[in-house]
DNA sequence: CGCCTTTGACCGGCGC
DNA sequence: GCGCCGGTCAAAGGCG
């Protein structure tokens, strides 16, 4: 457990208890599928509240059907779901960003937590639909998501992920007072950004951080003691809290910890908490 | 009135 | 160098 919070790379299979050893080479090779989370019928009925737990891949996945959990926020409650892994192999990883196809019925959205804010919309050349890209609406989080429709099946939402919800790390740095709110904070996000970009050239801390991109998991976050999070880090699902002692063990980026810390005071940032009712993530119709 | 979306402009990377 | 294309910006309008 100990070892997980080093995360360094000859002990990628240790990292994540319940995967077994083929799923892991499965998930941290360049050639692993996108994940289809195909929600149940009953998910759909929740699915504004729905909290998909990117991370719920446990050792009950067998064969060619893994399974996902999906937390309710409001009911606190875990619904297992299946994946089927029957998706397209080969889809490239690129830096930080991971891609899930996400199947929803009628109507369906999905809410993975955030608060997010549309910035842009594309028409994108050979696709009928257009793709939309997301910001979290924290001004020091550096996250991002890119959603589209498929063009194969109009019912599939992929969802690009980019970057981490550092804010979310708030409660478990030591924290200065906040001082400034504009450049220096902007500085930090850059900072934040070149760092991210330099440990997704490591193949295991990208495949754990972007865990932590799809994992809101609000309850465990924030009902989880601080020294819990940084002793065990993948507590529970494992996610943000996991990536954060990493961040910390590395001497290569105590300097960037530094800024996120002096510079993301929680106190700024109360108004939306991951386990917020948060907007729709994007527009059922597009 | 403030927040969010829309939407065209702008910009940088990349291929030719 | 140029043009295409994807990503971002920012002004304007909508909505609660």
């Amino acid at each position: 457990m100990e070892a997980r919070t080093v995360m360094e790379k000859d002990e990628k299979d240790d990292w994540f208890d319940g995967l077994d050893d083929e799923l892991v080479r499965e998930l941290l090779d360049d050639e692993s599928p996108f994940f289809v989370i195909q929600a149940t019928s009953k998910l759909s009925e929740e699915d504004a509240t729905n909290r998909l737990i990117y991370s719920g891949l446990r050792a009950e996945d067998t064969g060619n059907d893994l399974s996902v959990k999906t937390w309710n926020a409001q009911s606190h409650t875990q619904h297992q779901t299946r994946i089927n892994s029957m998706l397209e192999r080969g889809l490239p990883k690129i830096e930080n960003k991971y891609s899930l196809k996400i199947k929803t019925f009628g109507n369906g959205m999905a809410d993975d937590g955030y608060k997010w804010r549309k910035y842009g919309q594309k028409w994108i050349k050979n696709s009928p639909n257009p793709r939309s890209y997301y910001k979290c609406t924290n001004p020091r989080c550096s996250a991002k998501k890119l959603v589209e429709r498929s063009k194969d099946d109009p019912d599939t939402l992929i969802i690009t992920y980019e970057g981490f919800h550092l804010h979310f790390a708030d409660s478990y740095f030591p924290l200065r007072p906040f001082q400034d709110d504009t450049s220096p904070a902007k500085k930090a996000k850059k900072t934040i950004s070149e760092a991210e970009s330099s440990q997704a050239k490591e193949t295991l801390e990208i495949n754990r951080a972007n865990y932590t991109n799809y994992e809101p998991l609000p309850s465990s976050i924030e009902g989880c003691p601080q020294e819990m999070s940084l002793e065990f880090g993948f507590s529970h699902q494992g996610l943000l809290e996991d990536v954060v002692p990493w961040m910390i063990r590395n001497p290569s980026h105590n300097n960037n910890i530094a800024s996120i810390s002096s510079c993301c005071s929680s106190s700024n940032y109360s108004r939306s908490p991951p386990a917020s009712p948060s907007s729709l993530s994007w527009s059922p119709h597009v």
